[in-house]
DNA sequence: TAGATATTTAACCAGATGGTTAAACATTCC
DNA sequence: GGAATGTTTAACCATCTGGTTAAATATCTA
């Protein structure tokens, strides 16, 4: 198995176990930038914005930089790659099942058809 | 992009943050099943080690079946899918990165060439 | 039935989380 | 300088989280 870092998993998925903040990842993917502007797609006060925006900022999956007032927000992707292998170790055990019911369908299905069952 | 259920990937995410709760599911991927056997190999207390497997349960990431007094657990991967398309949506741009990276290192290698560097 | 074993539930606690409003800070514009 | 704009900080609150210990529940065994 892949020696992961457990304590940047741990920010890595606690930050996006949050919808709001997973919203947010989508517009910065959608190439928003400013809090202001990424607010006013959320139904919350700005200081809740700020307070998810410096999660993302600590989980390291956006990047900001400041002009002047406005702070212009970039996402950064690459931590999602570390969450991506760990999942990935356990694609096996999903496949693992999906084969199995896909065993279980073809057989059932076939007993039907013996019964001539539509 | 994909829909998903936004509470499933909640409940997906949150679980996967905890350190207790990824080690449990490894040692589930191994084959581990019952309680105290799971609770042996981490120093917290029963009841801890009980609550995390209820958070892996809501998650849907383990299926329990009890025979007796004994409960044991059995890993259930499935939900991770849905969690692997939600990042799997983002490689795009962890690898945009990436290429950049490489373009910017292969730049500056050729440039430490021409200076004759080794 | 009594005792041992496997597990959960209850009650509690400290600290984190996600939201609020009000105030502060930093910058731009007039 | 003073007002407007963009953003954060502070203080507060309710709820959730992750742990504890003690007690309850369920099952097996002698």
């Amino acid at each position: 198995m892949v020696k992961h870092s457990s304590t940047t998993l741990d920010c890595t998925f606690a930050a996006l176990a949050d919808p709001t903040r997973r919203r947010i990842l989508a517009h910065l993917a959608r190439g928003d930038k400013c809090v202001t502007h990424l607010a006013r797609a959320h139904p919350m006060s700005l200081p809740a914005v700020s307070k998810h925006l410096r999660v993302l900022e600590k989980a390291g999956l956006l990047r900001r930089r400041r002009y002047g007032r406005i702070h212009e927000m970039q996402l950064e992707a690459r931590p999602l790659k570390q969450a991506a292998q760990w999942v990935e170790e356990y694609r096996k055990f999903w496949e693992g099942s999906l084969d199995r019911l896909a065993a279980y369908l073809e057989k059932t299905t076939k007993q039907s058809e013996k019964k001539g069952a539509k």
